[in-house]
RNA sequence: GCGCCCGUAGCUCAGUGGAUAGAGCAACUGACUUCGGAUCAGUAGGUCGGGGGUUCGAAUCCCUCCGGGCGCGCCA
C-alpha cells in the first residue's frame, strides 16, 4: 500500500508551522515597544545579567575566579506575593566562589538593578523591573513595572495569534513517532495515553519554535496481518474464527464488508494454494488502518507520515544499516544468527539482528528505521513508547550510536500505564479476545476536551487509575470546564459591552495601577515562559496549572472590578482591553493543548 | 535475582535544590434586586513510604530498607 508511505515533506507545512514563520514579522510590525518581543522573564534575566556585569565593571564585585563555573541566572516565581513578581538566587550561588556573604552580594546586585530601573523611568524602557530588593538569606526580589506589563498586554492585543509562541535559540526539525499500534483492530483505551501525550508534546514543541513531524509506524506484512485475514475469511465463509485468531465484533463487520474482488482473489488463492490469509489480511488491515486514522483525527491528532515496516525492507534501509554496523565492526555471526554487539555500548547482552532461519528481527527494522529517519534531515528523534518497552531503549540508542549518530538525538519517552477500572474491577484488554473498549467509545462517554485535560495535567511517568464511571460522573466537575467557563464569561462580557456601545481600547493605558487589574495583568503575561518551560521539560502539566490559575484570577477580577460601565467609558474600554487579552491568553493556552475555547457554554 | 518507573491531604494528582509543601474533587461555614452561581469568600485536612547521609537550605540529590507496577526472547 504505497499510498500510506507518504513521508514526504509536503505534509509538514502545518498551519502551526506557518503561524510560527509569520510570527517574527508580525511582532516587528506591531506598535509595541521592543521590550515586548521577548518573554518578560527573559527580560528580567537579562537585566540581572547586566547588573552583574556592571557590578564587575565598576569593581563592586570581583571577576569570577578562573577555576569557578559560571552559574546560570535563574529567575523564579516566588510562592508568596510579598516576595515580588520574580526572584533570583544568583547571590547565593555566587557566595561560594566569591567567598562573600550572599546577602552582601545581593545588596550590590539589587543596587545596580534599582539604578537601571530609575534611569529607565526617565528614558527609553530597557528594563521590565520597577524595584529590586535584597533579602535574607540572599534572594533578590523583583517587581515588574507597569510599563513592561502594559507593553506586553498591548502586544497581545495587536497580535493575538502569535501570543504564547516563542523561539528557542536553536530550533530543530523533530520527528515524533507515537501510537504506532499495528492495524489488526481499532484503537482501544490502552492506546489513549500515548496518543494524547504524543500530540501534546508535538504541540508544545511547535509553540517553542521547533518543526515537528508526527509519525505513525506499523507492521504491514507480519503474522498478525495474516492472522487477521484468516479470522475475517473464516467468518466470511461461515466458519468459526480460529482459536488463536481475532474475535472482536469488528472482525464480523470486516467479513460482511469484504468486497467481491477481494473475495474472488481469496478464492482463487485457495484454488492455487497461494496465501489467501495474506490476500484478505492486506485488505482488512488497510481498512482497519483507515479507521484508526479517522479515530485519531476525531481526537484532534493528525499524523503527517504513515510509515510501514515493509517499506524499510523494500527500500533497503535495513540492509544498509546492518552493513554500516558491520563496516564499523559492531556485527558478528554466531550460532547461524547475525548479532549486534550492544554490550560494547553498555547493554547487558548482545542482540540478534537476523535469526538463524534467515528472518530479520523487529530490532533489525528499528535499526533501519533510525537510518531512514535521519536521512530525511531530522535533528532529533523522539519515540513515545509504553513503559513496558523500556528494555528496548538501550539497544536502539546503542545501534544509533554505533552507526555514527549522536545518541542524545535519539530519545525515548516512556509513558506509564493506565489501569482502566469499571465497577471496582480492572478491565482486561485483549485484541485477540475482543474484550476491549475502543477509544471512540471512551471519548463518546467523557468527551475529547475532558480527556485531553486529564492526560495533559498528569506526568507521563506516573501510573494512573482511570475509573470510567467516575470519569463520567466527574465530567461536569472537570477543571477543564472551569477554564472554559472563564473564557465563555469574557466572551459574554464582550457581547454585552458591544450592545452597550463599548468596544475594547487598543491599549490598557494606565489602568494597571489598580489592584484588580495589576493582579490579572501579572497572571496573564506568563504564557510565553510557561510554553518555554513546557517545551524544555517535555511536559504539559505547567500549562494546565497556568490556565487554571489564570481562570481563578479572572474570576476574582470579575468580582472586584466592574468592566461594563457607561458612566466611565474610558476606564471601561481599557478594562475591556484587559479582559480581551485574558480571553486571548486562555484561548491560546487551551489551543496549545488541543482543547476548544467556547464563546458560550 | 538484576534493571527501570512510582510512593505527597480522605480521593485523583502537581511541585524534582530555595522562602510557611499546593490544586481539583469530596466535607463543612458563608455570599446574589447589578456585566454568566459551571462563580466567589472562608474552615478543616500532611511523620512528602521508613531510616541514614550531602548541603547555608532536601518532597527534590546520594545510600539503604519497605510497598506497588513494568521489563529481563533468535516475540512483535
Amino acid at each position: 500500500m504505497p499510498s500510506t508511505d507518504s513521508t514526504g515533506p509536503s505534509h509538514t507545512a502545518t498551519p502551526t508551522a506557518a503561524a510560527l514563520a509569520a510570527a517574527p514579522t508580525a511582532a516587528a510590525s506591531s506598535s509595541a515597544p521592543p521590550t515586548a518581543d521577548r518573554p518578560i522573564r527573559t527580560q528580567a534575566r537579562q537585566a540581572v545579567e547586566r547588573a552583574w556585569a556592571c557590578a564587575i565593571a565598576e569593581g563592586r564585585l570581583p571577576p569570577l575566579p578562573e577555576d569557578a563555573d559560571t552559574p546560570t541566572v535563574d529567575i523564579e516565581r516566588p510562592a508568596k506575593p510579598e516576595h515580588g513578581d520574580l526572584s533570583t538566587n544568583l547571590a547565593m550561588k555566587l557566595a561560594r566562589p566569591y567567598r562573600r556573604a550572599p546577602l552582601e552580594i545581593a545588596r550590590v546586585l539589587a543596587d545596580e538593578l534599582a539604578r537601571e530601573a530609575a534611569e529607565a523611568f526617565n528614558g527609553p524602557l530597557t528594563t521590565p523591573l520597577a524595584t529590586a530588593e535584597a533579602v535574607a538569606p540572599g534572594f533578590i526580589n523583583l517587581r515588574l513595572s507597569d510599563g513592561a506589563l502594559r507593553a506586553t498586554i498591548d502586544r497581545i492585543l495587536s497580535d493575538p495569534g502569535s501570543w504564547g509562541r516563542v523561539s528557542v535559540p536553536h530550533p530543530q526539525r523533530i520527528n515524533v513517532e507515537f501510537v504506532s499500534a499495528n492495524p489488526t483492530g481499532p484503537l482501544h483505551i490502552g492506546n489513549a495515553r500515548g496518543a494524547f501525550v504524543g500530540d501534546l508534546l508535538c504541540r508544545v514543541l511547535e509553540a517553542a519554535g521547533h518543526t515537528v513531524t508526527r509519525e505513525y509506524y506499523f507492521n504491514d506484512f507480519g503474522a498478525q496481518v495474516r492472522n487477521l485475514g484468516a479470522s475475517v475469511w473464516a467468518l466470511a465463509t461461515g466458519k468459526p474464527v480460529p482459536e488463536d485468531g481475532y474475535h472482536g465484533a469488528y472482525v464480523a463487520d470486516l467479513a460482511r464488508e469484504l468486497p467481491a474482488e477481494v473475495r474472488a482473489a481469496a478464492e482463487a488463492a485457495t484454488a492455487t494454494g497461494e496465501d489467501l490469509a495474506w490476500a484478505v489480511g492486506a485488505w482488512a488491515s488497510e481498512r482497519v488502518r483507515a479507521g484508526i486514522e479517522a479515530s485519531l483525527e476525531h481526537l484532534g491528532v493528525h499524523f503527517d507520515a504513515w510509515k510501514t515496516e515493509g517499506s524499510l525492507h523494500r527500500e533497503g534501509w535495513v540492509e544498509r544499516a546492518i552493513e554500516k554496523l558491520r563496516a564499523a565492526g559492531h556485527v558478528y555471526e554466531e550460532d547461524g544468527a547475525t548479532w549486534f554487539r550492544s554490550t560494547a555500548f553498555g547493554d547487558d547482552k548482545d542482540r540478534v539482528i537476523r535469526k538463524s532461519n534467515g528472518d530479520y528481527t523487529y530490532f533489525a527494522s528499528d535499526i533501519g528505521y533510525v537510518e531512514e529517519k535521519f536521512s530525511r534531515g531530522f535533528d532529533h528523534l523522539i519515540y513515545i513508547w509504553g513503559a513496558d518497552h523500556h528494555g528496548t531503549v538501550a539497544r536502539v540508542r546503542n545501534a544509533a550510536q554505533a552507526m555514527g549518530h549522536d545518541p542524545a538525538r535519539v530519545e525515548m519517552i516512556l509513558v506509564a500505564w493506565v489501569r482502566f477500572i469499571r465497577d471496582g474491577r480492572e478491565i482486561s484488554m485483549s485484541k485477540r479476545s475482543g474484550e476491549f473498549i475502543t477509544l471512540d467509545e471512551l471519548l463518546a462517554e467523557v468527551g475529547v476536551d475532558a480527556a485531553r485535560w486529564f492526560f495533559a495535567s498528569r506526568a507521563y511517568t506516573s501510573g494512573i487509575d482511570f475509573d470510567i464511571e467516575l470519569a463520567k460522573k466527574q465530567s461536569n466537575e472537570n477543571p477543564v470546564y472551569y477554564v472554559q467557563y472563564a473564557h465563555a464569561r469574557i466572551a459574554s462580557i464582550l457581547r454585552k459591552a458591544a450592545e452597550a456601545g463599548l468596544s475594547p481600547a487598543d491599549s490598557v493605558g494606565g489602568i494597571l495601577a489598580g489592584a484588580p487589574e495589576a493582579a490579572l495583568a501579572r497572571a496573564l503575561v506568563r504564557l510565553p515562559e510557561v510554553v518555554e518551560d513546557a517545551a524544555a521539560a517535555e511536559e504539559t502539566q505547567g500549562v494546565t496549572a497556568f490556565a487554571t490559575d489564570l481562570a481563578t484570577t479572572l474570576h476574582a477580577f470579575y468580582r472586584d472590578a466592574r468592566v461594563i460601565d457607561r458612566a466611565e467609558p474610558e476606564r471601561s474600554r481599557a478594562r475591556l482591553a484587559l479582559v480581551l487579552a485574558t480571553k486571548t491568553t486562555l484561548a491560546n493556552a487551551l489551543g496549545l493543548l488541543g482543547i476548544s475555547a467556547p464563546e458560550s457554554m
